[in-house]
DNA sequence: TTAATTATCTCGACAGTCGGGAAAAATACC
DNA sequence: GGTATTTTTCCCGACTGTCGAGATAATTAA
């Protein structure tokens, strides 16, 4: 689309706000040098954020010499919140996070048996309006509800379109919020947070790490997830996750929850491991969920030199292994982070993962991804959706002006 | 980065570029209607670019009705040369296309049996500087070299990292045209070029295909390629070419040429077509290049209901049909085009790629890609690479101003 | 020849950024 | 305590970009 001189005021508002998310808060003098905008035009732009309420200033701490001191802005907090649902195998928890990227509050509710999805909905619904109401604040003030959850989302609504617990019943989110009308509801797979998160830190750390760099995570679980994210340039990240757990791993294998032969999640996910442990025929359909210390029993098992138990570790690893293969040919992955419940048996599983990646790596140009670990995947959601979220609203709402006749008024 | 009024008008003199690229030769009015721009600023914006020696009237065919007649801009012809060229296995065809897209001159010029990289690229820039003379046009008017080729290229710089015929040894063009001090010298994977073709002529067709819409081109020869290729939004493309060939079909397969075990190639490409029907051991490290006659034998065996002709083809197949699901797994395609000589055994090759498609995706959301033919890769390559090294010239070059006085000098 | 039609060109209004200088607010020094 | 110094913010004029409307130009139909 064609340029004018409102988008150009709209691009730099955003730039300026993006700049305030990533140097915390500041004064107008560095917002300039880290934009490269002229101090006046920042100037111009605070000041109308400002009035608009969005910014504020803040007092400063401590006066580092002489000169007269810098007048802070920081994002007003209570501008606009932020609501996270995650929605786990067994509980839904509920965040509420200000403006300025504070959580308020938190609540944890578990989930019923055998719930229908447009109870299900409902029930989320009416949580997150219990969550806005705890800490006195309007639904109108609640400007984004960002829901996660393992499973295919759909790119565009906010539909769950396959989940291990409803299968293929959809499960659309929008008819439960429609009362939420300032609020723009949006649903995304868990990982799609996690990699948005761990690019951000290798950003930070790391500040020569070039555009285009690629980095995944992958967890393990009772199903296998997958997020990937590109460094992309002006400090954007671009992150998506593939339904890599049911990647074909090989033709007529072990049937996998979602009723295909030969996912990686058939194999590689904790009840593929387990069926392999105990010679279960590979054509039975697998139980939705297997108890954890059923795992965690089998691991040490594994670990203490058993035969069975070592195979199906070593089985599981193979598979992750070739799939991280497939996944680096498609789509180049500097560095892979593992994480989720699975993450404790590593030190089975990372040996075949390193062996398959090698010995495809070899040949070609390739070098192998490095793999790391992060043992907390909640925080790394949390961290990324947040991250995400108000990155989100930043540059689609906040950076539009309302206010055409701040002049005027003043 | 921030904007100022100078990026400003970056962006729209690109986006008038562009427009005139999508609606060839037009007149303000339409090129105001296409983009948003007010008929003034489109002028203002011509006025310059024709002064710069960027665009040029042209004369109008007929009169469509009463009225003043409009007056059409297009592209100058000689104001920049694009010159391609598309290194295939057993020659190297040079074309010469100028700056409205025509096409000049081409020559193919036959590759030396056991040429050293540092000879073929000398050969190759020496190949170059005679096409332009041969149409006498100085070298410095040639603004982009953008040369294709199999193989894996480094994103970068115009150096490529592997080719089935130099294997490993990396051919670096940068030195070879250092002489050619005004161009842009690129190289790129030839599917890549596809890809963006296809991905045009998709947009063409369907002027509602949506934004994130993605469709993969796969090229069957001796070796395997495929391309990706992205709808972005205002009208951009993002085309890549993963090692789709080198990615690993099954753990312990057969032999490849690039020394891994199990690539797709090695079960799919011709070479790998012809050891399995003659039952040649997987570990024998496969010939180069196999005669084309035999793969046309073999197909007509196959066809005739030969057993073992018949089973290479079905590995082929199903090895296919196994990728390109694991394909769309991680990068949902709505759409794959197959290309190359191979296109020829579609016959043979489609019952099993559909069947290992559909098998993998009936249980999740999914729904499979459209398979397509193309017979023509030629044509589709240099048409992408037309479309992209055009597009990328007006919007990285031509679209940032020269004349800062124009007005000073009207 | 004149009226109608359509397209391009021109001009003033408005909006955004930039650079420089004035004003403000603190510290350092006498 | 008063004054000079330092640093930042605020304000103003210059420049450049887009837009809308009216003026001008070129062609056809009557």
């Amino acid at each position: 689309m064609a340029s004018n001189t409102e988008t150009l005021r709209h691009q730099n508002r955003a730039y300026v706000l993006a700049g305030l998310r990533e140097l915390g808060r500041s004064a107008h003098t560095t917002l300039g040098e880290w934009s490269g905008l002229s101090s006046a035009s920042v100037s111009a732009i605070t000041a109308e954020l400002e009035a608009e309420g969005v910014l504020e200033r803040v007092e400063q701490v401590a006066s580092t010499g002489r000169g007269r001191p810098r007048v802070l802005f920081g994002q007003r907090p209570n501008f606009a919140y932020l609501v996270m649902v995650r929605i786990a195998t067994e509980i839904v928890e509920y965040s509420l996070v200000d403006y300025a990227g504070t959580l308020i509050d938190r609540f944890i509710d578990k989930r019923a048996p055998k719930e229908k999805p447009l109870t299900f909905t409902k029930n989320i619904a009416n949580n997150v309006a219990r969550l806005a109401e705890r800490s006195g604040i309007d639904n109108q003030a609640i400007r984004t509800v960002s829901i996660t959850t393992k499973g295919v989302v759909d790119p565009h609504k906010p539909t769950v379109l396959w989940t291990p617990v409803f299968d293929n019943h959809p499960i659309d989110f929008a008819e439960a919020f429609n009362h939420f009308t300032s609020a723009n509801v949006c649903v995304r797979n868990e990982t799609t947070f996690s990699a948005q998160a761990v690019a951000q830190r290798l950003r930070r750390n790391d500040q020569s790490a070039e555009d285009g760099r690629r980095i995944a995570v992958l967890s393990l679980g009772h199903s296998i997830g997958l997020g990937v994210a590109t460094l992309k340039s002006h400090g954007r990240i671009d992150a998506f996750a593939p339904p890599f757990g049911h990647m074909v791993d090989q033709q007529n294998g072990p049937i996998c929850r979602c009723g295909a032969q030969g996912c990686v999640e058939a194999t590689a996910g904790f009840y593929g491991i387990l069926r392999t442990a105990f010679g279960v025929p590979c054509d039975t359909l697998p139980a939705r969920f297997v108890p954890l210390a059923e795992v965690d029993k089998l691991a040490v098992k594994a670990r203490s030199g058993a035969r069975d138990a070592e195979y199906a570790f070593r089985k599981a690893s193979e598979c992750l292994g070739l799939a991280l293969a497939r996944l680096h040919s498609l789509l180049n992955v500097s560095e892979i982070t593992i994480t989720g419940y699975g993450a404790r048996y590593l030190d089975l599983l990372l040996p075949g993962i390193n062996e398959r990646l090698e010995h495809t790596m070899q040949a070609m140009q390739g070098r192998s991804p490095i793999i790391q670990i992060e043992l907390e995947e909640t925080r790394l959601i949390d961290e990324g959706n947040m991250q995400w979220s108000l990155a989100k609203l930043d540059e689609s709402r906040v950076a539009t002006r309302l206010m055409a006749d701040v002049k005027a008024v003043g």
